[in-house]
DNA sequence: TTGAAATAGTTGCATAACTAACTATATGTC
DNA sequence: GACATATAGTTAGTTATGCAACTATTTCAA
C-alpha cells in the first residue's frame, strides 16, 4: 500500500474526528455551564424550526440530515420536555407538523447566542476566506455523496 | 437578533450535519457492500492501531478524540469480534496495551482501499488547495476549543 | 514512608445514530 | 373502484456517545 493512500484517509480521519465533536461538544458545555438541559441535537431541530415553524418530520429529516427513526425520537423527547407538539396535518393525515411551544420561542435568542459565541470561540485565527471554503467543499462533499 | 448572527450558526450547522455524517454513512454502506461487519467507529480505531500497534487505550483516546468510556467500549466489541486483544503491560499495571490479532491485519489494505474509493467519490470537484484550508481550518478549531 | 494527587481503565445512566421491519395514508394505473 | 406502489411515521435491536462516579495503580511531596 502506498504512503498516498495513507494521506488520502487521513483526511476522512481528520473531518469525522476532530473539529465537528469538538464544536459540538464546546456548544453543549456551554449549554450546560448556562443552565440549559437541551442537547445539541435537540438544537439542531430547534434551529431549523425558528427559522421555519410547523415543518413536517420528513422534512426536518431533510433539513438537520437525520434518519426518520432519529428525528421521531429527537422529536419525543422535545415534546417530553415540552418544547414542542405534533400537529396532525389537515391535507394530509399521514404527516405531523412539528410545532414550537411558548417555551422553545423563548430559547432562540439565548441558545444562538451561545452557539454564536462558540463558534467565535472555535474559529479564532481562521479567516472569512477560508470559512467559505470549508463550507463550499462540505456541499460540494454531501453533493456528491447524495 | 441580526440576520447576521443566523449565519455564523449556520456554519456550526454545516460542520455538524452535513460532510463528516454523509461520508461516514457512506462508508458504513461500503464496508457492507463488501461483506465487512465492522462500524466505521471500529475502523477508526483499527486505523490507528495499523499504523501503531499495541497502543494504549489511553493513545488510542487521543488519536481518535473519543473519551475513555467510549474507547473501552469500542475496545470491548473490537475483543468480542476477535480484531483486537488486551495485553497488560509490564511497565505500568494501569495500562492495556491494544494489540491487533491476524485476522485484524488481514483487514488493513481491503478497509483502506474502501475508504480510499469513499473519499474519492466524495471529494469529486474539490481541489488539493481546498482540502489543505479544510485540513487547516478543523485544526485550528481543534487547537482553539481544547 | 506514608498519604494526597494524578493517571488508566471500567461501569451505570441517558441520549442518539443506523438498519430493518412494521402500520397507516395517499397516489396512480388498469 | 381496486390493487400495487410510494410516502410519513413508529418500533425494535445494536452500536456509539458523553458525563459522573467508581477502582486500581503510580507518582510526588511532606
Amino acid at each position: 500500500m502506498s504512503n498516498n493512500q495513507f494521506k488520502r484517509g487521513e483526511l476522512y480521519s481528520v473531518i469525522n474526528g476532530m473539529a465537528s465533536t469538538a464544536v459540538a461538544r464546546r456548544l453543549q458545555k456551554n449549554f450546560r455551564l448556562a443552565g440549559l438541559e437541551i442537547t445539541i441535537e435537540q438544537w439542531s431541530v430547534l434551529y431549523h424550526l425558528w427559522k421555519q415553524d410547523a415543518l413536517s418530520q420528513q422534512e426536518l429529516c431533510n433539513r438537520t440530515f437525520r434518519d426518520k427513526p432519529s428525528i421521531t425520537r429527537l422529536i419525543d423527547n422535545l415534546e417530553k420536555q415540552k418544547l414542542v407538539k405534533r400537529m396532525p396535518s389537515k391535507e394530509d393525515r399521514r404527516i405531523n407538523l412539528v410545532c414550537l411551544t411558548e417555551t422553545a420561542k423563548l430559547l432562540q435568542d439565548k441558545t444562538i447566542e451561545l452557539a454564536n459565541q462558540t463558534m467565535d470561540e472555535a474559529l479564532v485565527g481562521v479567516n472569512k476566506n477560508e470559512i467559505e471554503i470549508v463550507k463550499l467543499v462540505f456541499q460540494k462533499v454531501y453533493d456528491n455523496l447524495l
